[in-house]
DNA sequence: TATATATTTCGTGTATTCGCGAAATGACGA
DNA sequence: TCGTCATTTCGCGAATACACGAAATATATA
C-alpha cells in the first residue's frame, strides 16, 4: 500500500473534516495524564473507553455503531489509537501524528521568503 | 449565519481534506513574494491566477469548472482569497487563518498537563 | 456452557461529493 | 457592438459518506 505523503495527509485533514470526529479527538485529547515512553516520545498513559467517547459525543450510555466507524476511520489514518482492554477497547490520541500535521500548516502559513527552519514548503 | 466554531473548523479541515484542494494550497503558500500590510498581518503581495493554479494541478492551459469549484470552496471557508484583477481572479493564501488551524492542531498534540501557553484545548 | 457486556461488522437508505461538458457571466479590445 | 479570453454556474451521473438498526464477534462471569 504505497500511499503518497500528499494523499496520506489529505486523508488525514479529511477524518478531521467531520464535527462529530473532531469532537471524538477533542476529547481524547483531553483525558487522562501523559507520560514519556521507552522511545523518549510523549503519550497519554490512559483513555477512554469506545462507550465513554460515545457518552460524551451522543449523551448514550452505550457506543452505538455511528461512533465506532467514527473511531475506525480516526485510527484507520493514525490519528488515535485503540487497545483492547477485557471487555473495552481503550483509544487514545496519537500526538506525534497530530503534531506533525499541525507543523505542515505552520510552516505553510509562513511565507517562504521568512523561512528560518529547514522544513519549508517549496523545494 | 451563526456557525459554530466546531463546525467551522471542521469546514476548514474538510476542505483541506481532498488532495486536489491540497495540491491547490501547496501552490498558493509557494507563489509570490509577501509584504506586511498596515494592520501588521503578512500575506502575499501576489497570488496566482485560476489558470495558474488550474496549470499546476491538472496541466491544462486554461482552468476548468473543477478546479474553479475547489477555489471556490477553499475561498467559503477561508483559506484563500480570491480577488478579480481584469479578465483574472487572482488568488492568495491566508495565512492567518491557516496559522490558526496549525495552533489548534498543536495545542492538542501538547498533553493538558504541560500546557504552557494560555491556548489549551481543555477548558 | 450459557448469559451478559462491549464493540464491530453488515446491509440499507439518504445525502453529499467529485469531475465533466455545456452554457452563462464578466472584462477587455477591435 | 461584436468577438474573445478567463472564469463561474448549471445539470448530470457515478461514487462516496453518514447514520441507523440488526446481526456477528470478543471477552468476562455465573
Amino acid at each position: 500500500m504505497p500511499v503518497s505523503n500528499e494523499e496520506q495527509r489529505a486523508a488525514m485533514f479529511r477524518a478531521l473534516g467531520d464535527p462529530t470526529r473532531l469532537r471524538i479527538l477533542e476529547y481524547l485529547c483531553c483525558c487522562g495524564p501523559t507520560a514519556v515512553d521507552e522511545e523518549g516520545g510523549v503519550r497519554p498513559m490512559t483513555g477512554a473507553t469506545a462507550g465513554e467517547v460515545c457518552c460524551y459525543v451522543t449523551g448514550a450510555k452505550q457506543i452505538n455503531s455511528t461512533i465506532s466507524a467514527h473511531l475506525k476511520e480516526l485510527r484507520l489514518v493514525g490519528l488515535i489509537e485503540g487497545e483492547r482492554q477485557g471487555r473495552h477497547m481503550i483509544f487514545r490520541v496519537n500526538r506525534e501524528t497530530l503534531a506533525s500535521l499541525g507543523q505542515y500548516l505552520q510552516a505553510r502559513a509562513t511565507a517562504p521568503e521568512q523561512e528560518e527552519t529547514t522544513d519549508g514548503c517549496c523545494e
